[in-house]
DNA sequence: ATTATATGTTAACATTGTTAACTTTAAATA
DNA sequence: TATTTAAAGTTAACAATGTTAACATATAAT
């Protein structure tokens, strides 16, 4: 896995490397932090060594966003136990969600931030764009709850947003310091996450 | 309203007009686009007069900020009519959120930051923060509506975080360019209010 | 009328991303 | 194998940005 060659004036895979270590630097410091002198620094490259691998500062920071993209995707779906009752399989997904925020905070802040987004509109088709694999999964597994008579037969793409929507909000406040009972986050999920199913699921006939 | 003198040397009221022209630069360019030497150009002033009245560029934006929070405030609710269902004063204050939201993006995204907000941390007191005034009227409605019978009487403090939580992430989803059913809009907030008031009215004995 | 203070200007600096011209290693080809 | 070519890295310089220090001017105070 160690990359650095012993030879010293060709790195090996500078490439890679730039964006791994953006990603430390990210999770650290924030995306102000990363420069590209401290980056090269740290790599032992000259600064301007990244422009064979990239055509500008912005293009690293894109492939870092998509890297992050898939390290939440890889965080959410890849502990989710497939044999668990849709509901719950809905809400450890939420949960593991706000876990990887709280956990990422910068890197969750850099991936849905807005900074580097008007560059890559280019890609309006929502099947191209990165963070709609995860979402797609979302509306799949909605579609089956429909199906197994757990949620009502509403618009599933619709539904998936809102519970989205739901999840990004709690996670920005959160991340933000906009709410302040850090004891309480786990009722404030579940508050949540019960509010959200109460208005998506069927009526129980109790 | 016009301030600007026909003295040359002084400009009479500097500090105002340089939080009024960032205001505009916001929102028209964004955050990025506020830059020392245009706003000092466009105010025909030299660079650095800006030290005058301001440490740093920082605490220019921070006043922006406050501005920004108060103009929101005054959005949400300077045209909430007080005679209304609580129900629907809910309802028109959320939409009239969102509407904010997506009116002013640039600005939104501006207030809700993070990138200028470590540095003002010290002030945690949460009846001292900026955007502890609308909550506060928000936390106010919800307890009405709890002793109206509308709402469950359950901790209005949380359930007022989930309705901002859900307004938050709405207004992101939608300002950012992640949900791309802008013809649908309506529908999109419908859909989340009746699922967020699924969850935290009571139980309808029909 | 003189002094003091608030406000504004000019010149210079450090930090950032970026480009141009040059160098060195690895790969390709004869 | 020897030579050429392309990939990858370096150095030096630049433009844009926020900031500071030293100086200038207008208003307020005495």
């Amino acid at each position: 896995m160690n990359t650095k060659p012993n030879s010293s004036y060709h790195h090996g895979n500078l490439k890679e490397e730039l964006i791994i270590e953006s990603l430390k630097m990210v999770e650290s410091g924030g995306i102000a932090s990363i420069t590209l002198r401290e980056i090269t620094n740290r790599l032992g490259t000259s600064r301007t060594a990244l422009y064979r691998h990239f055509t500008s500062k912005e293009e690293l920071l894109q492939e870092v966003i998509q890297a992050g993209f898939e390290k939440l995707d890889t965080h959410i779906f890849s502990t989710l136990d497939s044999d668990l009752d849709l509901n719950l399989k809905l809400h450890d997904l939420g949960r593991a969600y706000i876990d990887f925020a709280m956990k990422n905070p910068n890197l969750y802040r850099m991936i849905f931030g807005h900074e580097l987004k008007e560059q890559r509109e280019e890609s309006c088709d929502i099947n191209e764009r990165e963070d709609a694999p995860g979402f797609h999964k979302l509306v799949d597994i909605i579609t089956d709850a429909q199906n197994a008579n757990i949620l009502k037969k509403d618009d599933a793409f619709m539904q998936a947003t809102v519970m989205w929507s739901m999840l990004h909000g709690l996670s920005n406040l959160l991340i933000d310091g906009h709410v302040h009972i850090v004891d309480n986050i786990d009722a404030l999920f579940e508050l949540s996450f019960q509010t959200l199913i109460s208005g998506i699921a069927v009526e129980l006939s109790e």
